[in-house]
RNA sequence: GUGGGUGUAGCUCAGUUUGGUUAGAGCGCCAGGUUGUGGCCCUGGAGGCCGUGGGUUCAAGUCCCAUUACCCACCCCA
């Protein structure tokens, strides 16, 4: 153990974990090539500007979870605590929703909270995160969450179920937060102490209270789904014909609010049981009024997230992984054959095969347990009697079967 | 920011309740035996400032205080 340690919260990804890490990140560029999205690589580093006006500067996020500091020039800048607000930015002043059509978008990459670590929870952790500009219509919701329920499920997170519901519009939803206001004002005796602080900032958030005597109250309050407009009424119908069309399973929850508050309309979640207190997989939205509060053209936005460490989290519980091994190990039986194992490794490589190797000689007994250990196909052994007749004997770890090979007979190997 | 739990071998953990010679196990590593030349089995070996600092005691891994790191939960969110 050194004594500098890593930063709490940040978490090196180890070997034995980073192929996963590859399979998930290698699905998530292969569905995007196959629903047409277009990767955009924003900066780690923003201004805290974009983030205080595009989050909300309100929220907790912005509040107290980001990592701000000033640069040697006196600039207050962020670590991106999420991808959206950046990958707006980038659309905004690259001009790429100038061609007229919807622009598709996907981004993967780390993000930082500054927030107490817990199962599922890092100061850095990874999303994959997918935007779409310049779509108003349902349809386009519905894709994009099709793309993430397929991005789950063919990694093999089979009990993932959809959660729906729609915030409303600038101009119905402020209606309904005058209205769920009023109910819990008169009841306000009656709610959690966390609660009583989010009737003032972000009543909506009630909704979602784990405390139960909270969520009995709002129970029987006003339901959003009823306080919808006309238009936000056809809008969510479309998404869900459009889902049921599918075959995609959704569960319409009239709870189901978004932390950040540029989300408007279409809002959803993916959580999965195995996950702990954090069982948020992924959530997204619409976010129609983004573009437009940060200075651009009136816009139309939606978009998700995807916690991957989450995922990954899990897929674990669910799979087991075993990825192969190298398809030779060279084991070299004496120190005079060192040199033509290691002349013999470069060939083998240089001709694309995987073969790995330790270059120090040991007993027949050892460097086979090594390449059982490595999980090689084969081991080339080497030793003096082969050396001396230049020849190579090559065992198949599974079957056994054992051939020898000329050591310059590189193409039957 | 608030609560609870845990720090003992490279890894996973016993041992702490009730203080008492040289601190244990499994896995891994090294050497040997057995096996058709490895996986199973057997024998031997290396490897520990018992998180850190202070205190109590004849005596502390064990009790008390402080500190630190990690984990889990609240909160928040992906």
């Amino acid at each position: 153990m050194t004594e500098i340690t890593a930063v709490r919260g940040f978490k090196d990804i180890l070997p034995d974990q980073t192929q996963i890490w590859r399979l998930v990140e290698d699905k998530a560029r292969d569905l995007a090539r196959r629903f047409g999205y277009l990767e955009l690589r924003v900066p780690i580093l923003e201004r805290t500007e974009l983030f205080a006006r595009g989050i909300g500067d309100t929220t907790d996020i912005v509040e107290k979870e980001m990592y701000t500091m000033e640069d040697r020039s006196g600039d207050k800048i962020t670590l991106r605590p999420e991808a959206t607000a950046g990958m707006v930015r980038a659309v905004l002043e690259n001009n790429l929703a100038e061609g007229g059509r919807p622009l598709r978008l996907f981004c993967l990459g780390p993000m930082f909270r500054y927030e107490r670590p817990q199962k599922g929870r890092q100061r850095q952790f990874h999303q994959l995160d997918v935007e779409v500009f310049g779509d108003p219509g349902p349809y386009i919701d519905a894709e994009v969450i099709c793309l993430l329920s397929s991005f789950l499920t063919e990694l093999g997170l089979t009990e993932v179920s959809v959660l729906l519901n729609s915030l409303g519009c600038p101009k119905c939803r402020p209606l309904y937060r005058e209205k769920l206001t009023a109910f819990l004002r008169a009841r306000q005796a009656d709610l959690c102490p966390d609660c009583l602080s989010r009737l003032e900032r972000n009543p909506l958030r009630i909704l979602d209270c784990k405390v139960e005597s909270c969520q009995a109250l709002t129970a029987d309050g006003p339901d959003m789904a009823e306080c919808l407009c006309p238009e936000c009424q056809a809008h969510l119908a479309g998404v869900t014909r459009a889902l049921a069309d599918l075959g995609l399973p959704y569960a319409l929850s009239s709870r189901l609010v978004r932390g950040l508050d540029y989300y408007a309309r279409t809002t959803f979640e993916i959580h999965s049981g195995r996950l702990g207190a954090q069982s948020a997989m992924a959530g997204g939205g619409r976010y129609d009024g983004l573009c437009r509060q940060l200075g651009g053209p009136d816009l139309p936005g939606i978009g998700f997230a995807v916690g991957l460490e989450r995922v990954i989290l899990a897929l674990t519980q669910v799979k087991e992984f075993a990825f192969p091994g190298p398809d030779y190990y060279l084991a070299a039986l004496a120190p005079e054959t060192l040199g033509p194992a290691f002349v013999l490794a470069h060939k083998l490589r240089a001709r694309g095969l995987a073969v790995e190797a330790d270059w120090e000689a040991g007993s027949l007994k050892s460097r086979l347990k090594r390449a059982d250990r490595l999980r090689a196909a084969k081991v080339i052994m080497l030793g003096p009697d082969e050396l001396a007749r230049n020849e190579v004997t090559i065992r198949d770890l599974a079957t056994k079967e054992q051939i020898t090979r000329s050591l310059s007979d590189l193409d039957k190997f």
